[in-house]
DNA sequence: TACCCGTGGCG
DNA sequence: TCGCCAAGGGT
């Protein structure tokens, strides 16, 4: 592992903030001001998911819901409906309580410690580190995939990334770095520089503003890092979705108020060992596919004609279901549905 | 620790 | 088409 003298460590300072400085994404919404109930909102917004994709999410959001006394307020079916398409959707259920628990225990007096502030449901260590480095200016590194890989290049720690151990030699190898004055700049800056020279496929270090201080690049082994050993492949699984018309009405099911997908609104979704198991009338060739993290669906619409919903079950009108914050792989069954009376009408 | 938890982009 | 990835946290 390489390490810095003190000029090194100020003259790497100098050289990431000037650059953020004149290069920086200053332009991204939550940037503007910043205050905590953005950041938290921003936050938790970022986690496992690409800025482009947050930055209308932010704008909507931060519209309807302007203040963490208002998101306190809010029907839960709103904060999800705001947070539909962008997954990971207990991160918007633990924003509310967060901001419950602000508003209603904390009388609207932020947490402002990193430490505090990571007692917050759905803020963790990197979470807390960036609220409180740039909210409120507490000098300590906010360490995400950013800065693993900017840091293990810059040098050469091989430390695997995917195992939780491994924060602790990032840490203390970081924490002497950032700057004591611009702790903020310093954490969003390394983000910044982890998604343009230096990030994780086709780097180009040889314009980096800190490409002196990389010392796998210097070595010529720059593609080495971050070590980062392999994720399981998701396992798959075959579901029958079972469609029950009533008119314009379709059946709907309420899953489980725990796991995957918890609490929302899908077709009656039935697991099957194959194909051959499939009951009712099979509407199409090729199934729905549907990866998340850890789970393929293949899922086979089929036409039954169930008589009575279940106590779990219901109908939902066109404008009933719109109106539901639906996870992506329903709105995918419903327009393959569509699809289908569309081509059996022709 | 290992696994759970979504989605969309990209080579 | 497929595997991997992208500003993690909870358990």
């Amino acid at each position: 592992m390489e390490e810095w003298t003190d000029k090194e460590i100020q003259g790497f300072r100098k050289a990431l903030l000037d650059w953020y400085d004149q290069e920086g994404r200053h332009d991204l919404p939550w940037r503007k001001k910043r205050d905590a109930y953005g950041t938290l909102v921003s936050e938790l917004m970022l986690q496992q998911t690409r800025v482009d994709t947050v930055v209308d999410y932010y704008n909507r959001f931060m519209e309807a819901l302007p203040t963490v006394e208002a998101l306190a307020a809010a029907p839960e079916d709103q904060v999800l409906k705001l947070w539909e398409g962008l997954g990971y959707y207990s991160r918007a259920r633990n924003l509310q309580k967060a901001a419950k628990y602000v508003v209603n225990d904390l009388h609207g007096n932020w947490p402002q410690s990193s430490d505090d502030l990571a007692e917050l449901p759905g803020v963790g260590p990197y979470t807390a580190a960036a609220i409180a480095s740039m909210a409120f200016g507490e000098v300590v590194p906010a360490l995400d995939g950013n800065m693993y890989r900017v840091f293990s290049r810059l040098l050469e720690i091989d430390a695997d990334i995917a195992q939780p151990k491994s924060r602790k030699i990032f840490y203390q190898a970081v924490a002497p770095i950032v700057d004591p004055e611009q702790p903020g700049d310093f954490n969003q800056a390394i983000m910044d520089l982890g998604s343009s020279y230096m990030k994780t496929k086709n780097p180009d270090t040889l314009h980096s503003p800190v490409k002196e201080y990389n010392a796998a690049y210097r070595d010529g082994i720059e593609e080495q890092f971050p070590v980062k050993s392999k994720k399981a492949k998701p396992v798959k699984v075959l579901y029958q979705a079972q469609v029950t018309r009533r008119g314009e009405k379709l059946l709907f099911e309420k899953r489980p108020a725990e796991g995957l997908l918890a609490n929302f609104w899908t077709f009656p979704l039935k697991e099957i060992n194959s194909v051959e198991d499939l009951a009712g009338e099979q509407l199409h060739i090729k199934p729905v596919v549907h990866v998340f993290s850890h789970r393929r669906w293949e899922i086979w619409l089929t036409a039954i004609d169930q008589a009575e919903p279940k106590e779990n079950q219901r109908f939902f009108s066109p404008e009933e279901w719109q109106a539901l914050s639906l996870p992506k792989v329903q709105h995918k069954l419903i327009d393959k549905l569509h699809e289908v009376d569309d081509v059996s009408e022709h």
